[in-house]
DNA sequence: TTAGATGCAAAGACTTTGCGCACTT
DNA sequence: AAGTGCGCAAAGTCTTTGCATCTAA
């Protein structure tokens, strides 16, 4: 398991790496990707960022988001309607977004395992388990509104 | 396997049944629907509708997708950052939407039954099969982009 | 020095909403 | 006749882009 710093110096390199330039705004951006552990969106992103340095502009973390993940640091992923979400390409998770009220839940790439081969096999196609959502309802949902499961 | 008309004539009733009112562009929507076998997106559906009635504006469309959404006539899902596509309730389907080329797969529902089981045991959540969507690399671009897979 | 990176603001894509008139029932 | 549904246009989100300026290397 990497540490913060570790993760850290590693981004940068891969920043130095393609040519690219380090600047504030990008040691920003990483330090949130990397202190938070869940996923967020390029919002939650502006606004940590803008806590330590007012001046970066949305526009601005749009850019280095894409930056950072053609350059494979980050991936991102579609929860449904809403602002796509950001995370280090490190932790691969699928996504369980609820239908109902909204709560998204984290599980493991390997949770696809299974589905993966099958899609692979069947149909070719090779899934990035990155970038897994999938819709339903969460299991405190499901209480809540169904006392009476339907036949 | 239910024909055309009597599709037609289902969702004209449930609308009835809900109290609302049966009229030109929701008969013009219904049509679209029932015609295409596939996804569309609400634009798509627009311009098919006002190729027969030029004066439905989008907006109209939209409400409309909404109203049969609600009635359980159709679903829709969201296939990455391109706007969402929907399709009647029956034609229950999954989607592989490939990251390079944009195209999208149309794959039954059966094909998600195991993961769906596995996912409300160890989750509690209960996969919604109408509205999945997948990314990763479809077979075409699979074979076009790596003539050497990587190690 | 000098080309890439940024801030600001405007534009774009997709969707929702307000308002007064038309059409369904 | 009564009230839902509609067209039009404006507003709202989320994201991208143009341009002059600033800054990392």
């Amino acid at each position: 398991m990497a540490s913060a710093q570790s993760n850290f110096d590693e981004i940068l390199s891969r920043v130095r790496g393609a040519a690219k330039r380090v600047t504030v705004a990008k040691r920003r951006v990483a330090e949130v990707l990397i202190e938070s552990g869940t996923d967020l969106t390029a919002d939650e992103i502006t606004q940590r960022v803008q806590g330590r340095s007012p001046d970066v502009s949305p526009s601005t973390v749009y850019r280095i988001l894409e930056e950072f993940e053609a350059l494979g640091i980050i991936v991102h992923a579609h929860l449904g309607r809403a602002a796509a979400v950001y995370h280090l390409a490190g932790t691969v998770h699928g996504h369980l977004v609820c239908e109902q009220c909204g709560a998204t839940v984290e599980i493991p790439a390997r949770d696809f395992d299974k589905l993966s081969r099958s899609l692979a096999s069947s149909y070719g196609f090779v899934l990035d388990r990155h970038h897994v959502a999938l819709s339903g309802i969460c299991v405190v949902c499901r209480a809540a509104s169904s006392p009476n499961p339907a036949t």
